[in-house]
DNA sequence: CGGATACTTGATGAGAATCAACCCGGGTGG
DNA sequence: CCACCCGGGTTGATTCTCATCAAGTATCCG
């Protein structure tokens, strides 16, 4: 924890000069600092700065770097042919982005920011030529592949809940324990997407998503102020979250009785 | 083409005896057979077979190995409290199974058999020692992980899906894809999974998978005996999957005309 | 043959998509 | 400084799909 916020204040020192981050740095973020050591420390990488909105890679775009969000947040989208745009997920600090590109040496996904941010920007040759001296750069590759397709797996949770009340509940909770884990406090989240960007992730319309909220708000779990969320009630939100479709119902009548 | 053929034969010799295979043959399954060289020929991994319905590891366990489908097909699921099963995706011949474990250093899925099957079996130990030493092995580990992730990101595009109906074409379409991709036909396809699957992966209700598909056979899109599956109409079938919600009824009822 | 499981089909009610109107905050330009 | 506009957000009314419950058929196993 000393470590991380160390490396996080470097960053700010060097925000404004040559942003230079070393390799251990990121091993740390990614939670396995105990990786790092004086090879990876001779490691450096640069660090390149994305206003709001501006997009880091897209679809079909040649594989040449992979980036690691140092700061702000993104969110990775695929689009159909029917201009319908669909939201694989969010990356907060720490997560990597571009890994879908493995496979066919180019991107299969857009990532577009939230919010002013800053990635890591990790040239795809050179660290597949470093990974080869330096093991633990691989097993940064490694790790942050598992914890993707993790991630992945909790998305397909999410759409995959009954009710649209409960997708909403889910995607709360989930995004509350990764900020968390990031330090942050788990139960004031500030969305940083759109409702519709929630509403393409979880596949249900972005009409959808704000009766949810409201509908959640109601029921005393969370209190709601534009993108400000708290989470008011976490027990009454897991409850929630873990209703199946009957059950449902059931949990919001009960929420809203108590609550008058 | 002929050198997957090949290593394909030699794993039927091996069944009954001290199956062997050597790295190189992963790597050409994998796609990336042109990484394959003397090296990687001297490495070798043992098969396991699988019967039908075995689990090849579950959520929670520790990760001792990692799996590469060598024949047969798996599914992956995660379990919530409430006895949902998630199913996150099905693993076809030359996947690679457990790589959601590479954060964590335990399994965060389960897999099960569909049918008798075969696994190559990596002991991760040894896999990361040796891939530092073979750079053909690192890059055969993150070529699965991109592929996996492209696979979870198809996936996630399959349950966003307005319909249901579009839903299940979309499955079919991307089965076929993945089974072509095998060599194997891509308009016959002999469904290993069951209803409740295919449905516990879209997140629908397994009824409505049924329905789906006799719809679909209705409009003339594809043939339904038992899990055997003929897409007759392929055309009809991308209109199909294409189609918005308002437009997939139209296009059903356009199908069913032209079928009458 | 019997039991279990997978699958299909039907009827019904509830939830969500859709269409539409409206509000609000932030930015722009007069 | 105000008017305006525009995208994001909320709310309402209606239609329709889908989940649910229920019953029945088929298929595979010992």
């Amino acid at each position: 924890m000393d470590l991380r916020a160390a490396s996080i204040t470097r960053i700010e020192d060097r925000r404004r000069g040559a942003a230079q981050l070393h390799a251990s740095d990121l091993l740390r973020w990614a939670g396995i600092g105990e990786l790092a050591g004086p090879d990876t420390d001779a490691i450096d990488y640069s660090l390149r700065r994305i206003p709001a909105l501006a997009t880091l890679y897209v679809e079909g775009q040649p594989l040449q770097h992979l980036y690691f969000v140092a700061s702000g947040s993104f969110k990775s989208t695929q689009n159909d042919v029917e201009g319908y745009e669909q939201v694989l997920g969010f990356a907060l600090r720490g997560d990597m982005l571009g890994l879908d590109a493995l496979c066919g040496q180019q991107h299969a996904s857009n990532a577009v920011a939230l919010e002013d941010s800053a990635v890591v920007v990790l040239p795809f040759g050179d660290l597949l030529a470093t990974s080869r001296e330096v093991p633990a750069l691989a097993q940064l590759l490694l790790h942050a592949s598992g914890a993707e397709l993790q991630r992945r797996g909790d998305t397909q949770y999410l759409m995959a809940a009954p009710s649209s009340e409960v997708r909403v509940a889910r995607f709360l909770l989930h995004l509350a324990r990764r900020q968390a884990a990031l330090g942050q406090s788990g139960h004031r989240l500030r969305l940083r997407m759109t409702r519709r960007d929630i509403a393409n992730c979880l596949g249900v319309a972005h009409e959808t998503v704000s009766r949810a909220l409201t509908g959640l708000a109601n029921g005393g779990c969370i209190a709601v102020s534009h993108r400000d969320i708290e989470i008011v009630d976490v027990d009454a939100l897991h409850e929630m979250q873990r209703a199946t479709r009957g059950s449902a119902r059931n949990a919001v009548a009960q929420a809203a009785r108590a609550a008058a």
